[in-house]
RNA sequence: GGCCCGUUCGUCUAAGGGCUAGGACACCACCCUUUCACGGUGGUGAUACGAGUUCGAAUCUCGUACGGGCUACCA
């Protein structure tokens, strides 16, 4: 059978693509691929009110930049377009009719003032949230309660109505959830939740299951928060489809904050992404920073949103996308949540900066020097520069700090840690270096550490007492990779320059 | 409140009845490095609690506690 694995999402700022819903989508994508199967992506914007322009487009640019493109959704196109919730409104109420006649659903008039009244009049201590649910519907205005000439004149006078599932008083509801195992739930603890709302569009109960067959899926990838109204989606299916088309559900745990559920306001409040790439509220112009714009490869983004929550057995931790499509399997995937923690995450990436090519990151960090002002990037030097540095780059922005120097001459030193120990001595040294550099014809680190060391003895001063010193006329600080490469690189005329200027600084 | 799901070092996790409960991140120490990192070696650190089943329980069962989720004309 061929497989076809969905995932669902809202263009909603709540409903974004954080960290949750991007590993969501990373093992439908993941599992697909494995067993050679479509992974199709389905967006909700059934809420209009909710609904947030450029959000849509925003979700496929997170998918493009790590890789994981679905083959049919409502940009891609496919067999069962349209793949926009709200181009296919008039689907489901022919769905949703059916089931009324049926005796599965019935039309509610009630309108939000009589809810609220009923959730403020049947609050009791014992029951804080009362439900619209078998006891309640009868004391509602829909048509159970109401003689069908009643409901007949409402409905001729298009009167505002809902259509809502009629849950069983007592039926025990039973599925095999492909990463728990079986789950058995009593229907008589889900209340009538609306199929179709008074403005004729679906909610997400009705459509996930009228889509989910008329798309063919094979199977479903959710998160847990769903678990309890899955109920509701079975016996939609048993009484619209049958269960024996059913897809197989997979409810995948929980991305955990500090305190619970991954949300937004954790990245603001601790400082790390929880959004794929950076994302601005249109409605409030809010910033949702993104691990793309923080410095983190879409290779290792990957990595570590596929190790949350999900090992192969074996303690490797670290896995390209091929070898994630190779291993992956959803039954490893863990049942409880899993708290976030951005020091590993930082890890990650780290570890791929340092196993990715000079090459590979070439391009990328030209452009993020470019960025931070430094507009002359030789090619050939920056190769050289991003070799010497990436071991030391946790993020991709670490290369300015750890490179800048190399295209730029410090404008401030660190004079604190020279001045109290220069002396003349150190000036006539530095002179000999001069000297000695502007004499040389092989320009290499080795070669320049050689003439170096030797004016040290010549001279009979400890090399470390110099060697700071070099250092910070060359970067400006106690930083930077090994002082002979860095004189290497930036070349002979820049470096006697520094040596210079450093010598007019200290004296 | 009700229901659902979960619980192994601080964090992510391995161990599917059987050697001193393994690894990674973080942390600490030492080594390397005449800067800062990288790297190397080592260390601190966990089966939530209580019963039961068993020769033997992290593992199976029950209870308790704790954590999370759901309880909308949101998804």
């Amino acid at each position: 059978m061929d497989k076809r694995v969905r995932v669902r999402f809202a263009p909603s700022p709540t409903g974004g693509l954080h960290l949750g819903g991007m590993r969501t989508v990373l093992y439908n994508y993941l599992f697909a691929k494995k067993h050679g199967g479509d992974f199709i992506l389905r967006i909700e914007d059934t809420d209009q009110s909710r609904y947030v322009a450029g959000a849509e487009e925003y979700i496929f640019n997170c998918l493009k930049w790590v890789g994981l493109e679905p083959n049919e959704s409502s940009i891609h196109g496919g067999i069962y377009a349209p793949y926009r919730q709200s181009e296919r409104k008039e689907l489901y109420r022919k769905y949703a009719e059916q089931l009324v006649k049926d005796g599965h659903a019935y039309y509610a008039f009630d309108t939000p003032d009589e809810l609220e009244k009923m959730r403020h009049d049947y609050k009791t201590e014992l029951n804080p949230s009362p439900q619209y649910d078998h006891n309640i519907r009868t004391k509602m205005k829909n048509s159970i309660s109401l003689s069908s000439d009643e409901t007949k004149k409402l409905l001729n006078e298009n009167a505002r109505h809902v259509i809502r599932i009629k849950m069983q008083e007592h039926e025990i509801v039973s599925f095999t959830d492909m990463i728990r195992g079986d789950v058995s739930i009593d229907t008589s603890l889900v209340d009538d939740k609306v199929l179709l709302k008074a403005d004729g569009m679906p909610t997400y109960h009705l459509a996930v299951v009228v889509d989910d067959h008329l798309m063919k899926i094979s199977h479903a990838f959710r998160g847990e928060e769903w678990l309890p109204s899955a109920p509701v989606h079975i016996l939609l299916w048993k009484y619209l489809f049958g269960l024996d088309e059913m897809p197989q559900w997979a409810h995948l745990p929980l991305i955990l904050g500090p305190n619970g559920k991954l949300s937004k306001r954790d990245g603001a409040k601790y400082g790390f992404p929880v959004f794929a790439m950076n994302w601005t509220d249109p409605k409030t112009n809010e910033l949702t920073e993104g691990f793309k714009e923080k410095g983190f490869l879409p290779e290792a983004f990957i990595n570590l949103l596929a190790l949350l929550g999900w090992n192969d057995g074996t303690e490797q931790e670290i896995f390209t996308k091929e070898e994630l499509i190779e291993k992956f399997s959803i039954e490893r995937v863990h049942s409880g949540g899993a708290k976030f923690d951005y020091e590993k995450a930082k890890w990650f990436n780290h570890e791929w900066i340092k196993k990715s090519s000079v090459d590979s990151l070439q391009s990328i960090v030209h452009s993020l020097l470019i960025e931070k002002g430094i507009t002359s990037v030789d090619n050939s030097v920056l190769g050289k520069v991003i070799g010497l540095v990436k071991d030391r780059c946790t993020l991709l922005t670490d290369f300015y700090d750890q490179s800048y120097f190399f295209f730029k001459a410090p404008e401030k030193w660190d004079a604190d840690a020279v001045k109290p120990k220069w002396n003349e001595a150190k000036q006539l040294f530095f002179a000999e270096v001069v000297r000695n550099y502007e004499s040389n014809n092989d320009w290499t680190a080795v070669v320049l550490e050689k003439g170096f060391k030797e004016i040290t003895v010549a001279h009979q001063i400890k090399p470390g007492e110099v060697l700071l010193p070099f250092r910070i006329m060359l970067v400006g600080g106690k930083f930077g990779p090994g002082v002979f490469d860095i004189a290497e690189i930036i070349g002979k005329e820049e470096t006697i320059s520094r040596i210079k200027k450093g010598l007019a600084v200290f004296a």
